[in-house]
DNA sequence: CGTCAGGTTGATTAGGATCAACACAGGTGG
DNA sequence: CCACCTGTGTTGATCCTAATCAACCTGACG
C-alpha cells in the first residue's frame, strides 16, 4: 500500500516542524485542520527549479526542509539572489499570477503547497493568514532593505563577514541570542551561490575567505563547515552598526 | 509658495488625492469614517527628517505630497537610500515600535498620519486594511528585489538607465504607458541623492549623465529637467529584460 | 581512470572611487 | 550694489578594489 513517498503522506500540520513560524503560525484549531486538508507536499532535488520567472504560479507554500534561492538572470548571463530561503520562508505571491524571479532548490527541498486559487480565498477569508503574511512580508522588506545596504556600500571584506554573521544569527535562532565567544556553522551554499547573493565574483569571495582564514578570523574545516573563534571580531567586520 | 497648505485642515477623505492608491484605497465608507475621524496631517519642509531609525515610532502615515527618502547610514558616513516615498505610499510599520531605517523629506511633504497604535487596532479589525497593507507590502518587496539586481550586477550606465526609466514608469502612471517616443521628465533628486540610492558616488552620477547627455540619449534642460528623445533607446540601455 | 563540479591562487585590467579644482545660481548682509 | 558664502554640479587626474582571465588542485563518481 505505501510504495514510495515515504514519510511526507502521512504528515499531518500537528507534527509539522515549521508550524509554529510558518505562515500557518497563528492561525487556530479549526483553521488548522482547514489548512491539513487544502495542503499538499512537494519534493525537489538540489539544482532543481522551483519556480521560473515569468512562469504561471500554480501554487504558494512554505519551505519545510532545505534551502532555495530567489534569484533573477539578466539576458547575458549575471545573476543576482535576492534572498535565501529556509524552512518556515514562504514562496509565492497571492493576487499575482505569474512568478516575477526564479526560485531554485540548493539543496533537497519539500515543500508544503497550496493550489493559489485556494489558498487565495483562505487569506482573503482568514484574517489571521492575512496578518501572518503582513508580518512575513515586512520581515522580508526589512531583510531585503538590510541587504541594499550590503549590496550598495559595503566593500567584499564587510560583505562576507556581514553573511557569516547572518548565518550565525539564522542557525541560533531559537538558542540564546550569541554576540559572544565561539561559534561553528556550517555554509548552506557553493563559492559562486554566495557571490550571486552578494554581488561579487566567486574569485573575490575564495579570496577573501582565504584571508580571514589567514587572519585568525575563521578557522575551515572543510570547505563548508567553518569555525567562528570569536564572533564579536567578525560582527566588527560587518560595518554594520550593532543592531 | 505654498498657499495650499492651510486646505490641510480643511481636507477630509473623500477630496483626497490619494483616496484611491494609498492604503485606504480598499476601504468601504463606514472604514473611511473612521480613518477620517483618525487621521491628523502633517508637513515637513524639504531637508527634515521624519523618522530616524532606533527612534520610537510614534505613527505611521502616507505620504500626500512631496517625496521622502527611506535610507541608512552607516557609522563612516556611508549612506545608502532603499526606497523613494511617493504620494500614496506608506511610512511606518505596525507591530515594531521603533524605526529601523530614517525617513527624510526632500521636498516639502505633507503626510497623512496615524497614532500607531490605533492604526494597530484598525489593521487588527479591519480586513480591508490589512490586506492592502499586505497588497502594499508585496509590491514594495517586488520593487526592492528589482533594485537588488540593479545594486549587485548593473553597472553605472545602467544603474541611470533604470533609474530614469523608472522616472518616466511613475511619472506616466495612470496614462497610457508608453515604451517609445519621447518624454519629459523632472528628477526628484539631487545626484548626491541618486549616487546614494544607486550604490555610486556623485561624480559617477554627473560623469554618466554627461555621457548619456553628448550621445544625445537624454537632453538636458536644465540640471534637473530631462528629455529623453527615444525611450526605446534608454530602455535598451538598462540591462533589463522588457517586463 | 578520466571527467567534472567546486575551489584556490596568481597576473593583469578596468570601472568607479577618491582627491581636487572650478563653475554657477541664489541668498544675505554690509 | 557688490562681496561673500553655500549648495549643487561638472570635469580632470590618479588610485584602488574587485573583475577578468588563467592555471591548477581536490574529491566524487560513472
Amino acid at each position: 500500500m505505501d510504495l514510495q513517498t515515504p514519510l511526507i503522506k502521512d504528515r499531518n500540520c500537528s507534527s509539522c516542524p515549521i508550524r509554529h513560524r510558518a505562515v500557518c503560525a497563528t492561525c487556530d484549531d479549526d483553521e488548522i485542520v482547514t489548512l491539513d486538508a487544502m495542503k499538499y507536499y512537494r519534493s525537489f532535488d538540489a539544482g532543481q527549479p522551483i519556480m521560473w520567472a515569468g512562469d504561471r504560479m500554480a501554487f504558494v507554500g512554505s519551505v519545510v526542509s532545505g534551502t532555495a534561492t530567489i534569484e533573477r538572470l539578466m539576458e547575458d548571463g549575471r545573476k543576482q539572489t535576492m534572498g535565501l530561503l529556509l524552512p518556515s520562508d514562504f514562496i509565492g505571491r497571492p493576487g499575482r499570477d505569474t512568478a516575477t524571479y526564479d526560485v531554485t532548490a540548493i539543496t533537497d527541498v519539500t515543500l508544503c503547497c497550496f493550489r493559489r486559487d485556494s489558498f487565495e480565498k483562505m487569506v482573503a477569508q482568514t484574517p489571521h493568514i492575512s496578518q501572518r503574511m503582513l508580518e512575513m512580508a515586512l520581515d522580508e522588506l526589512d531583510a531585503a532593505r538590510d541587504w541594499m545596504l550590503l549590496l550598495g556600500r559595503k566593500t567584499a571584506r564587510e560583505k562576507i563577514a556581514t553573511f557569516l554573521m547572518m548565518i550565525v544569527r539564522r542557525s541560533t535562532e531559537g538558542e540564546a541570542v550569541l554576540t559572544t565567544g565561539s561559534k561553528q556553522i556550517t555554509l548552506p551554499l557553493t563559492r559562486e551561490a554566495m557571490a550571486d547573493y552578494m554581488g561579487l565574483t566567486l574569485e573575490t569571495v575564495s579570496r577573501q575567505f582565504s584571508k580571514l582564514r589567514k587572519e585568525g578570523m575563521i578557522v575551515m574545516d572543510g570547505k563548508r563547515d567553518i569555525t567562528i573563534p570569536d564572533v564579536e571580531a567578525l560582527q566588527a567586520e560587518t560595518g554594520s552598526d550593532l543592531s
